[in-house]
DNA sequence: TAATTAAAGACAAATACAGTCTTTATTATC
DNA sequence: GATAATAAAGACTGTATTTGTCTTTAATTA
């Protein structure tokens, strides 16, 4: 279990984006030039936090992208569920029972990440 | 990112013993049909448990597995590095930058999820 | 020695992840 | 309206990881 290298990216992105804030819209080329990854992979990792409402688009001559929100409102958590969704880590087949202790330990235990992910906001590490 | 069917076997193996502690080793062929599982595979989970000095297995004759230690001293976070090993869940590669500050957060989000696995023990759940 | 058990390792199948390529849709400018 | 610049979508491929099987070897007991 390790988180996948497009969440690594989507945090790195979203940093940049923050530092940048305000500016025009960045564009896919730019971007991916100094993030040194392949323009078409960038763009659907893009295109996920666009999904996600953490970024906006805009196509045609002088598009490209921007923030959506706020810097001070994106946290840790939004990024890494945009890219790695938000189902649980651990999941079994017999689901749906309320009583299990086992699930109960897990998600506990993923609350506890997750909360420190929620609290951490990408402008407090520019 | 999820944990892996080897975890949530691996956990329900580990309940399952600390149920029984105190009775003879259980081989593997009971084991695979009590928990459903081809014994192949499960012989392949059982190796890790030993490895982590969970377990211990004794060959031959009336051999079979047993807990290594008093029950009370297994936590979820032992199962659960012995299947899944003790790598960080976020990396990158430009690693070895101690001042990196989303490094940081992810790790501390991760401490916090691995705290609470390694307070929970096996046996309170049973 | 024979029977019973676990360990190791080669192998195969399925799934997930990473990445590319091509086509389509949207917007701005001329 | 035509053209250029941009993003979005989707088919596709390669690679890595996970899940699982099969066969052989090693250890122990009787
Ligand atoms: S005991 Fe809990 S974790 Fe195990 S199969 Fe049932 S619901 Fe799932
Ligand atoms: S900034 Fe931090 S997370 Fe990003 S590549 Fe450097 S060390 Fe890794």
């Amino acid at each position: 279990m390790k988180y996948t290298k497009a969440t690594n990216y989507a945090l790195h992105i979203m940093a940049y984006f923050v530092k940048q804030e305000g500016k025009d819209n960045l564009s896919l080329q730019p971007l991916a030039s100094h993030m040194d990854i392949s323009p078409t992979y960038l763009s659907k990792i893009l295109t996920q936090l666009v999904k996600a409402d953490l970024i906006q688009s805009t196509p045609g001559v002088n598009g490209g992208y921007s923030l959506r929100k706020p810097k001070t409102e994106i946290s840790f958590y939004d990024v890494i569920q945009a890219i790695e969704g938000s189902g649980a880590l651990f999941t079994c087949e017999m689901d749906e029972n309320r009583a299990c202790h086992i699930e109960k330990v897990m998600r506990d235990a993923e609350e506890k990440m997750v909360n420190h992910l929620k609290e951490k906001r990408i402008y407090n590490i520019v």
